[in-house]
DNA sequence: TTATACATGTGTAAAATTTCACAAAGGGGG
DNA sequence: CCCCCTTTGTGAAATTTTACACATGTATAA
């Protein structure tokens, strides 16, 4: 089988990448090489071809790989054959933020539901999205079979919150708030650092 | 000197965990050690010293690190002693949301201007920022000293409006458009993927 | 003063990731 | 059918990143 190595975390970032280059390229060509990815992703040749190879033989010597199949392949791989249903938490600034961003659902992602903890917030709808309690946690992802919690609380209760959506059964966790969570090993994790990347740029351009 | 060798990227991005931790524990203790600091990131002892030694000797043996001095050290280097102008540019879904987003400013980042083309919003006002014409980028990035841009356009606009930002003389861009954008080199460029974060995620829960 | 426990800074080893480089194939023209 | 050009898939090398391990320094207590 294709999957006997552990795959690096990296390749799957770049699958993405190579994902979103066929919706500009797709309508001119049918086939693509490892090294017209190359140009358009600015990732060396081979690599893409070993990204690609972990999981079959998709392309064909001489010729390239077939856009529309490795579209496909891609798509399957990252499990965007279908939906995922996510629910954002914490309906602050970031919060109402990311439920107003679209590109979210522009892929295979749904928001369908919000939660808080603020008397003022709860029962009150935002982008057509009602706002629950946060206590009803297990009955909201029960019911809207959330996967995907996507995390804004405040960092203090961020924890707890994590702990509350380990216990309501969901899977995967986007948490934004800059602080590290503790989570059982079968919870997925992922830490996004929107301040972080911006401290990237000032550390560089603080050197001049 | 301190910086003759290169410093990994991935250093820089735990500096700005490690600064982080600092706002959870420094109430209770006055120093802390690489063990210590490993415990609250995940990050491995040796690693955290490592990452520290590339920029100075900032630690006592037997003892650890003064919170204090470390704190100023980091924000030092990550160049956070001083405010950072940024700009949105383009003012849809994801514009919008990161403009209401105030985490970027509870640091030392201030988004003073907002850019867009759309005539019907230009003009307005939102959160207090007034959207400029797109066309006056150069003139409001100089009357408003904007060091960062953070572009949201949509991805067929991307490179032309990076171009611009490029003109404008704006030295770093911080984009959240999926597509892999030219810039000339003294120019610096971070993506962030946000729907490749939770492609991540979906690659992960797929194998189930 | 000496023993003990702690913790840094760093050389070295290990692991992971990226890049090179080439044999093996595919395709097209004559 | 043969030649030539292209491009994959993949060992092996190179590079980068992470982890280990320990000599060296610090503090405390008896």
């Amino acid at each position: 089988m294709t999957r006997k190595v552990k795959i690096p975390v990296s390749t799957v970032g770049r699958l993405s990448i190579y994902l979103r280059v066929f919706s500009q390229v797709a309508k001119t060509q049918g086939t693509i090489s490892s090294k017209g990815l190359a140009e358009w992703t600015g990732i060396n040749s081979a690599q893409v071809r070993k990204d690609l190879a972990y999981f079959g033989q998709f392309g064909r010597r001489g010729v390239g790989y077939s856009i529309q199949d490795l579209k496909a392949q891609i798509t399957s791989i990252l499990g965007l054959d279908r939906e995922w249903n996510a629910a954002i938490i914490g309906v602050g600034h970031l919060g109402t933020a990311l439920l107003m961003y679209r590109g979210f659902g522009s892929r295979r992602f749904k928001v369908t539901a919000a939660l808080d903890t603020d008397p003022d917030k709860i029962s009150w709808e935002l982008e057509g999205i009602r706002i629950h309690d946060l206590a009803d946690l297990a009955a909201v992802a029960r019911e809207k079979r959330i996967e995907i919690a996507i995390l804004s609380v405040p960092a203090e209760a961020a924890q707890e919150v994590a702990n509350q959506v380990v216990a309501a059964q969901i899977p995967a966790i986007l948490n934004f708030v800059p602080v590290r969570l503790v989570v059982p090993k079968h919870v997925l994790l992922r830490d996004v650092d929107l301040a972080g990347e911006l401290e990237a740029l000032t550390y560089a351009m603080r050197k001049r």
